[in-house]
DNA sequence: TCGAGAATTGTTTTT
DNA sequence: CAATTCTCGA
């Protein structure tokens, strides 16, 4: 078959051994994504195995997509039927059906981070615990990683080993039954609750393990040791199990991944066939040259030397800067230089913390380069986006205490601290949930004028249920959002930060818009064993819940992707610049002195000079300022582990002195819009109007007012304006209130009136 | 009940 | 530095 053809000989065999255990060690870019797709393409061609017995999982929504599409592509008919999914979408779709052989309902909801932290708080509450002795996020952490080794709260309270560690325990215990009462799992629970349904219901796991005869694991040195598990129960029947990876790109250990998975994948799995892809097919010979020198600096690896047929093409360039705000500029000067005809697409920008995206996006928005963030702050983590969230989930489903809790006073509604803590208690003693207690709570009378205030709330939440029936989710959401007075308390703040919000909103309505047009994602059109009935709200609240931010990438648009090295990984770009190349960066101050730290280090270093295609430039500064501190670095170690014959020598040695052009860009700090929100200055430009008339602001022509005049605000009252800027959107206005100080503002936004 | 200003605290990396 | 949490006054 000619599509075949086109491999090399050790992607074929990998491509062709389909029965029996099978581990590929796939180096960075040497086509692994192609090897999966292409075998579960012949797998169904050539030896007829059903589609339906196929199952793909990846780790994050985006691999999932563009292995679906690819599949579509080489397979055509039945191409539908295989299982491409992530491991926690694969595990809530087990779940939704059988989890109440273990005794939770199935009208679960997912708790993220934020839910988390606020359940602990709680906790800590209930227990005494002052959070100076231990911090919430601390315990958190200590529970995900129990959860990623299966260990159960007895278990973690049996290998205590101090006062500190009884108390995690006790916080365990008590977390456990708090997700418990609120019919919750957070995420490490989906895998756990997954692998005790599959040993606790035999049939349940035959179920699976028959359906899913041939098994394909991608990015398989991640794997922690719950996924492990889960992994090995689905395979054991048919021992069908192939895994794809490459330990010198495990960068996830902080989160559990067990680089054992793969270093022992053959002492698990006896007779596995091991093949190695070391040809690369996209880095030119230099760079692929760099990362080999880099990496083989790490012990405890499957030596491994990838090789490419492609020209040396030009060196690693290296370019050391004064000051980290130096470095923003000049690397995106340089892009700015570079990308001819807005060719922006090929660029990416990568950092070890996310703190170092801030002066990147600076330089970008003041230079007016379209960029593209990718990290930071989830767009379904922003506050209004889970307060509107939090109304859906209240809506679709009384027994979410906590997203009741959440939108109970917001907005304003009167219904303080207090109140809600009456009703904490009612909903306790009867065994009410929250919101039920809330609907009977002002028929005891009770309360008072509180009262009131809540029967308005609960009539509201129960109109809402109304339309939700008849209307579509997009509108439903609108209308959620107006009538719950939600938008006019934005709009009354009038700030930058308000409008941000808003069009956050407006961006969330049409991602609803979308989806009720497409329906779900379309592994859901095929029956696995759910009603196929389910309200498009759950549905939709489900996808939600677990996008990651990767996930969210626009690789179509001409943009620079700013990113962390972490969310780079299985990404490529033409030209790849790494910034903050400096000891106590990266590598990070904790690795210094930690050998085993310092290796995972190293292979993040070798992911991010591995994404580049052409060109790749390595960048330092030699102080930047970190938590509010000015810091001097060292190169970075991994800079030196780079041979000089591989780099760019002028630029290597010559400190920079800020040239006439860069400080003639330079960034004038004062007159800098700051919102905490953070908009991104490419979406606000490239948005359309299309969604959602109702929000948007057309900038006036002239306005009616001008500097010194006294103005009128909805909220803010009078004021005189200090300041009125051309913004390329809106004139953003700056106001000192008589009662309310200094504010900055759209003036579209803001309206304000002169008097 | 709620806002404003003060104090405090924190940095990897994320499904 | 910036985001969150705390405290106090009305």
């Amino acid at each position: 078959m000619a599509v075949y053809d086109q491999m090399n000989e050790r992607q074929k065999e990998a491509m062709l051994c389909t029965e029996g255990p099978e581990l590929i060690l796939a180096g960075a870019g040497s086509g692994k994504t192609r090897v999966l797709t292409h075998r579960i393409a012949y797998l169904i061609s050539g030896k007829n195995v059903r589609p339906w017995h196929i199952m793909a999982i990846t780790f994050t929504n985006k691999a999932a997509g563009e292995m679906r599409e690819r599949v579509d592509r080489l397979v055509g008919e039945g191409a539908e039927q295989v299982w491409v999914a992530t491991f926690h979408s694969t595990c809530v779709r087990i779940l939704r059906r059988f989890i109440d052989r273990i005794g939770y309902d199935s009208s679960f909801t997912i708790y993220d981070t934020d839910d988390q932290k606020t359940l602990m708080k709680q906790v800590f509450k209930e227990l005494n615990i002052d959070t100076r002795t231990m911090k919430e996020r601390n315990v958190l952490a200590r529970i995900s990683a129990a959860k990623n080794e299966m260990t159960g709260p007895e278990e973690f309270r049996k290998q205590a080993e101090n006062y500190y560690d009884e108390k995690a325990a006790d916080c365990y215990e008590r977390y456990q039954a708090g997700l418990r009462k609120n019919n919750a799992l957070d995420f490490d629970d989906l895998l756990v609750k997954t692998v005790q349904l599959f040993r606790a219901a035999p049939d349940v796991l035959d179920y699976y393990q028959e359906r899913f005869r041939y098994i394909m694991v991608d990015e398989y040195q991640d794997t922690n040791t719950v996924q492990f598990c889960l992994v090995e129960l689905l395979a054991k029947k048919y021992g069908n199990l192939c895994v794809v990876g490459d330990d010198d790109q495990s960068i996830y250990k902080f989160r559990g991944a067990n680089i054992r998975n793969i270093l022992s994948f053959e002492e698990a799995f006896p007779g596995a066939h091991v093949v190695r892809l070391e040809q690369n097919y996209r880095s030119a010979g230099n760079i692929l040259d760099a990362a080999n020198e880099v990496i083989r600096n790490n012990r405890g690896r499957k030596e491994k030397h990838l090789w490419t047929e492609e020209e040396k093409g030009e060196l690693v360039h290296v370019r050391r800067f004064e000051t980290a705000r130096e470095e923003a500029s000049g690397v995106i000067g340089e892009i700015a230089r570079r990308a001819r005809n807005g060719e922006y697409r090929k660029y990416a920008v990568l950092y070890r913390t996310n703190a170092q995206s801030r002066l990147l996006e600076e330089q970008c928005v003041t230079r007016g380069i379209p960029y593209q963030l990718v990290g930071g702050v989830n767009f379904y983590q922003r506050k209004e986006i889970k307060d509107i969230l939090a109304y859906l989930r209240t809506i679709a489903n009384g027994r979410d205490d906590m997203a009741v809790r959440r939108i109970l006073n917001v907005p304003k509604r009167g219904i303080g601290a207090a109140t809600a803590d009456r009703a904490g208690q009612f909903a306790a003693a009867q065994g009410l949930s929250f919101y039920d207690a809330l609907t009977k709570l002002p028929a005891l009378g009770t309360l008072g004028r509180a009262g009131d205030k809540i029967r308005r709330f609960t009539e509201m939440i129960e109109g809402f249920r109304e339309k939700s029936r008849e209307l579509p989710l997009g509108e439903l959401i609108r209308t959620v959002a107006d009538e719950s007075g939600y938008l006019d308390e934005l709009r009354e703040e009038g700030e930058i930060e308000a409008q941000t919000r808003t069009e956050n909103i407006q961006e969330l309505i049409a991602k609803a818009m979308t989806f009720d047009r497409d329906g779900a994602d379309p592994a859901d059109a095929f029956e696995d064993g759910l009603p196929a009935d389910r309200p498009a709200l759950d549905r939709f609240l489900e996808e939600v819940s677990l996008v990651a931010d990767i996930d969210r990438m626009d690789d179509s648009a001409e943009k620079i992707t700013l990113m962390t090295l972490h969310a780079a990984k299985g990404l490529e770009f033409e030209e790849v610049y790494i910034t903050g190349m400096e000891d106590g960066l990266f590598p990070g101050s904790r690795s210094l002195n930690d050998p085993e730290e310092l290796e995972e280090e190293r292979r993040l270093c070798y992911v991010g000079i591995t994404r580049a295609k052409k060109r790749l430039t390595l960048t330092c500064a030699k102080t930047r300022i970190t938590n509010g501190e000015q810091r001097w670095n060292q190169d970075s170690r991994f800079l030196e582990e780079i041979p000089e014959r591989l780099k760019d020598a002028a630029g290597g040695a010559a400190p920079s002195r800020p040239s006439a052009e860069l400080r003639s860009f330079g960034f004038s700090g004062a007159g800098t819009a700051k919102n905490t929100a953070r908009p991104k200055a490419s979406e606000i430009f490239g948005k359309a109007a299309a969604f959602g008339k109702q929000f948007q602001v057309v900038k006036a022509d002239r306005l009616d007012y001008t500097v010194g005049d006294r103005v009128k605000h909805a909220r803010f009252g009078e004021g005189v304006v200090e300041k009125i800027e051309d913004g390329a959107r809106d004139y953003e206005v700056t106001v000192r209130f008589d009662s309310h100080g200094v504010k900055k503002m759209f003036a579209g936004f803001a309206k304000l009136q002169k008097l």
